[in-house]
DNA sequence: CGCTCGATATTCT
DNA sequence: GAATATCGAGCGA
């Protein structure tokens, strides 16, 4: 399976956030000659902008954390964050804009579910990867993976295309933040368990 | 089920 | 010093 190329991600951050969902987060792990593969389907995204979007990372500038919002699109932007998790997004804008990533907040596991479950003991199924910190424990992404290319079939994360079938998706405001709260740029596909916060998408 | 609250480290003021 | 793109335990209904 292929990897959508950079130009697919040289677009405005909320449309590539849209488009995001439904293509598969893919994680290969090599290890003593081995290679593992940890993927899901992309079920839940939200889009990040620059200074006009105060909720975003990088709305006062670069700095040495957000960095990768600011350079080639189609790379892995992961922070560490509430002292406990790693979250993970993907830099996406158009070319006429400085900065901009899509977090990716929910995953629908597709590929070495078992790995997944040994890497997060959970007793609950939908809790192996329906939320932004809870993914990127199922899939060993920390600090270490960032700047990675996501466009690369090599790098050790990378998306690849999905399944082609037409899902339906919805737009949302963002959660979990305090700024611009009602901007409509979280992407869900409504049909999916693997989503975050499933109530905040009947509250709409 | 749904809500409140505390943990915990990095970042920025 | 304050805030934080979160999670899970604990509680009440």
């Amino acid at each position: 399976m292929s990897c959508p190329p950079i130009s697919f991600y040289r677009r405005p951050t909320e449309v590539v956030a849209r488009d995001l969902v439904g293509k598969k987060l893919v994680r290969t792990i090599r290890e003593n000659g081995r290679i593992f593969r940890l993927a899901g389907t992309i079920v839940e995204t939200e889009a990040y902008g620059y200074s006009d979007d105060p909720a975003s990372h990088a709305c006062m500038g670069p700095t040495a954390r957000n960095r990768v919002m600011f350079g080639d699109v189609g790379r892995a932007y992961v922070y560490f964050t509430y002292g406990n998790h790693f979250c993970v997004n993907v830099s996406a804008r158009s070319s006429t804009i400085e900065a901009g990533a899509v977090l990716i907040r929910g995953l629908e596991p597709v590929e070495g579910i078992e790995i997944m479950k040994k890497l997060r003991p959970v007793d609950d199924a939908f809790s192996l990867t329906s939320g932004p910190g809870k993914l990127t424990q199922a899939l060993n992404i920390s600090s270490a993976l960032n700047g990675v290319d996501m466009t690369n079939p090599e790098s050790e994360l990378h998306i690849e295309f999905g399944i082609s079938k037409s899902i339906r998706i919805m737009a949302t405001p963002r959660i979990g933040i305090t700024r611009a709260v009602d901007r409509k740029w979280r992407f869900v596909d409504p049909a999916s368990p693997y989503v975050s916060r499933r109530i905040q998408i009947k509250a709409i």
